[in-house]
This record gives C-alpha cells, structure tokens and sequence, in this order.
DNA sequence: AAAGCGTTCAACCGCTTGTCC
DNA sequence: TGGACAAGCGGTTGAACGCTT
C-alpha cells in the first residue's frame, strides 16, 4: 500500500508555471492570503495545480522579495559555515539569508559552491604539495597527505564574515561569550535534534576566549576535534581509537584538549546522524574528498574510478561504512601513521 | 550546423513533523 | 492517545540552455 496522493494527480497540471498561473497564485494571495490552507487553494483560484506545487510557487519564486542568484561572498561564506555546523538543513540556513529560498541555496551549493570550495582546497593542497616535496600520487586520484605529523593541516577556509546574522529580519547581531551561547545558537537552529547538538558539542572541543566572537571566527581560532562516530576516521590529531570486542569502538581521545569521551557504538549511534553531517561535510570540505575516499577504501577503490569523484554525498556515505565493520582493522592497517589528522587548526581571522 | 555532453534550476516526490479532533 | 490530514523539508528529476567537438 502506498501513501494516498495529495490531490487527484490525473487531473492536476504538472511542469512549469505560465505567467497567467504565477498571476493567478500571486493576485490571490496578495488579496486573500493562503488561508492556512494550500490544498484548497488550488480549487478556489481555478487553477489545475496540486497545492503542495502552489505552496511552492510561491515560496520559491512569486513571495515578495525573493532574490535569484548573485550570490554574494558574505553569502557564500555564511552558507558554508552554517552547512558545517548543521549539515543540509536547507531551511535553516535560508533562514538566515533574507530573500533566499532554501530551494535556491541548495541548488547553489550542489551546483557551484561546493565544486568551487572543492577546486580552491584542491589547488591549496597541491601548491603545498609541491612545496614539501610531497608526490601527487601517480595514479592521481589521490593528493596523499604524507605530512610530518607535527606539522598542521590548515583548511580552506573562505574568508568569513566577522558577523554572522542570527535572523535575517532583525540587525541585531549574535555574540557568542560563551559555550553556552553557541550551544543554544546550534540548539535554537537544531531544534528537534537539540540532544544530538548536546552531544556533537560535547565531542567538540570549544573553548571560548574572553569577548565576544561570531562563531565563524570561533571555528577559525579554535581547535576543533571532531570524532567519528563510527570510528573510520579513526585518529584526529593525537587521539586513538582503540577497538574493544565485537563491534564496539572505543574512541579514547587522550589528548590533552580532547573532550570527547569513551563512547560505545550504541551512544553513538543516537548522534550518528549530525556527526555524520559534521563530518561528512566538513572534514571532506576541509582535506578533499579523494583522500579521505582512498583512505577508508583502503586501495579498494584507490585507482582511478573512484578518485575522480567530485559527489559529496557519496563520498559522505564512504566516510561512514556502516557500524559492522568487520574490514576495519585492514583499512585502518592501510592508512600510513602520516595520514593520521591533525588538529583542525585554524589561523586566526583578522 | 548539429550532435553530444555538462550545468543549472524549477518543480516534483515522498518522508517526517506538527496539529487537530 | 492515536489516527487523519496538512505543511515542511530535503533529495531527486528532467527540461532548458550553453558549451564543446
């Protein structure tokens, strides 16, 4: 049994909207408003549209002061920090773009933003490559980082706006003193997953200066730990993953910073889905994703097939095997002491 | 000139969440 | 309390367009 359709759909138009229809939605409304309900909309208007296809119209082209493309640098950089922190939560970072839909920024991001930050880490990452001598690997897929572990890894990071605008209707700025500040910032746009928040900020290592930062500036002042919560990314900086028996992980984190604490593959999982998204996003955004790809492949699908892949969101799912990883010892054999994450440290923003 | 290919983005689909009764 | 329904949301699709060969 499938889902009942939301309207008869043999006798409702389909594909773009003409200018009389867009007309029609906008002069109604303009006059009438929605009247809280979409799916009698359609009907009153006369027009052979699903609601949930005027509902959109509307929100995504025909509302007042709806902005299309240009995107602006601040824009950029807002998008990229908030898709950081809360993963494709499209809505909520609209929300924080006045003018933009979500259905634009998400188009923009999967389009252009990501495929541009992706190329400018790309070319950083060669450049210092060269640099150290390090060879691009032969069969080119992978920028191998074989960097002296004392040294750090300095993520591409767009320059960021020293403000980050909480509501896009209000001027008021947010300021962050606190851990507790960006805990209700991250909790006030997590919503339903406030726990998952709690317990991603627990295994973040955030500690706040004196004054008041954006948390843009913080993620670039501070040294942030992540962890995997299946424990393929097995090490950042200094920390080990210890394996305990069948299945449960152990993710020891011994240095000193690290707070994130002896946690078993059940507790995990109950955060599985916003680590996920912190760390498919970010560490990918930070180091590409050919090398995290090759590394948790562990050569598997180290030549030229998968190296290439510029899709994120697959490369997402390859960061995190499922729980059960019975190949885990081999691929945590395949990757080199070198490889091992540094601190995601970032240089101060001035 | 046109076929092939890649990119963009509006629109759709279907799952999740919220609300009402 | 639970079921029904509408809205919200993110992922996916496909038409249109532009570029390359």
């Amino acid at each position: 049994m499938g889902r009942a359709p939301c309207c008869d759909k043999s006798n409702v138009k389909k594909g773009p909207w003409s200018p009389d229809e867009d007309a029609k939605l906008k002069s109604y409304i303009d006059q009438h408003g929605t009247g809280g309900n979409w799916i009698a909309l359609p009907q009153k208007i006369g027009l052979k549209r699903c609601g949930k296809s005027c509902r959109l119209r509307w929100l995504n082209y025909l509302r007042p002061n709806i902005k299309h493309g240009g995107f602006s640098e601040e824009e950029d950089n807002i998008i990229c920090s908030l898709y950081v922190c809360i993963g494709s939560r499209w809505s909520v970072i609209a929300a924080q773009l006045p003018g933009r839909t979500d259905n634009d920024i998400k188009n923009y991001w999967n389009t252009r933003l990501k495929k541009k930050l992706l190329g400018k880490r790309r070319k950083e990452l060669q450049a210092r490559n060269k640099g150290n001598g390090v060879v691009e690997h032969e069969n080119n897929s992978s920028l191998l980082l074989q960097e002296n572990s004392a040294q750090q890894l300095h993520p591409c990071w767009p320059q960021i706006p020293a403000v980050l605008p909480l509501s896009p209707y209000t001027n008021q700025s947010p300021s962050f003193n606190d851990q507790d500040s960006i805990r209700k910032l991250l909790i006030k746009l997590g919503g339903r997953f406030s726990d998952d928040y709690q317990r991603i900020l627990d295994g973040l290592n955030l500690q706040f200066p004196h004054g008041s930062l954006s948390s843009t500036q913080l993620l670039q002042e501070e040294q942030v730990h992540f962890v995997s919560s299946a424990g393929c990314m097995n090490s950042i900086g200094n920390n080990q993953v210890q394996f305990g028996q069948s299945n449960e992980y152990r993710a020891e984190l011994v240095q000193g910073q690290s707070s994130f604490t002896t946690t078993t593959v059940g507790e995990m999982v109950s955060a599985n889905d916003y680590s996920q998204r912190l760390l498919g996003g970010s560490l990918e955004f930070f180091y590409g994703e050919e090398m995290i790809t090759d590394k948790i492949m562990g050569g598997a699908c180290a030549s030229s097939s998968c190296g290439q892949s510029t899709d994120w969101g697959e490369t997402s799912s390859l960061i995190y095997p499922p729980l059960v990883a019975s190949n885990y010892e081999g691929v945590r054999q395949e990757m080199p002491r070198e490889c091992v994450f540094q601190e995601l440290s970032y240089p101060g923003a001035q």
